[in-house]
DNA sequence: TTCAACATGCAACAGGGTTGCAAGATATTT
DNA sequence: AAATATCTTGCAACCCTGTTGCATGTTGAA
């Protein structure tokens, strides 16, 4: 509970009880989370817009990022390298078919594309779908 | 135009000027198209819902493909080898940050990746985004 | 031309997401 | 400890995307 004020504190953020609730649901829960999950969670606490502001707030200070799939928009935690200023990542995201769940796989980069002459790449977003080792029958 | 008819018509499709005038949409804008931008073009002649209901029955007949980008779902034909029963979308979508134009690039496909053990993966979704040829400056 | 099957428009709705504003909480200074 | 400036919250209202039910209009084939 205190690490949670100090990683607020860290990224100049006023300690409130929405953002440590909001923080230690995506540190509990390691997969990505949208909005409806986290007002499913915390709605009875608060309101969906205060919610939404956090999100905004974690994704504008490098503390979440966004996850896209087919469903939507969802939200995971950065790793340790991000701020507000830079964020990495060239990482794969997992979308599980059987159990919905999306996850950041964090060990491993998108491999490098060579693009047609002309195209200047400065993001890249690699989903994968299947079946996660835990639904693997 | 009647090219238009014997498509439609090779998926099993009733002829309706809704569906010449979104396909036709397809054909002559090459890049992809949300529900809006069809809406922008042609809704004075149809019901948004008309749109939508071509839109997913296009999807369904392998006519078109959904393409996720951070700013929501569009929309792009599919190539020759699409059917109903069996899709190919291993390529490559980018997106312009200039221009906000998202273009399928159908001839460079997704490097194969791997993935940690127990991991199946079955689909594959790589959005690149940066600057397109026509906004290099 | 007739008719069943299919497509459309309209209205109504659900969900996701945003904004303005007044009231409440936080961190800082005195 | 109290006062204050600054930030955060809740609420209401709103827009946009997408879906559904149903009555009416069209299509293509007999
Ligand atoms: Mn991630
Ligand atoms: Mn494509
Ligand atoms: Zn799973
Ligand atoms: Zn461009």
């Amino acid at each position: 509970m205190e690490q949670l004020r100090e990683m607020l504190k860290g990224h100049q953020l006023r300690t409130t009880t929405c953002r440590e609730d909001v923080l230690s649901t995506f540190i509990s829960k390691k997969n990505a989370l949208s909005h409806g999950d986290l007002e499913g969670m915390l709605g009875e606490n608060y309101d969906r817009v205060t919610i939404y502001r956090t999100l905004k707030t974690f994704l504008e200070k490098g503390i979440i990022h966004k996850v896209l799939d087919d469903e939507g928009l969802r939200y995971a935690l950065c790793s340790q390298s991000c701020s507000e200023e830079k964020h990495q990542h060239d990482h794969i995201h997992f979308k599980c078919n059987e159990c919905g769940e999306t996850n950041c796989i964090e060990n491993l980069h998108i491999p490098a594309v060579k693009l047609p002459e002309g195209y200047i790449p400065e993001n890249f977003n690699l989903l994968i779908q299947g079946t996660c080792p835990k639904c693997k029958s």
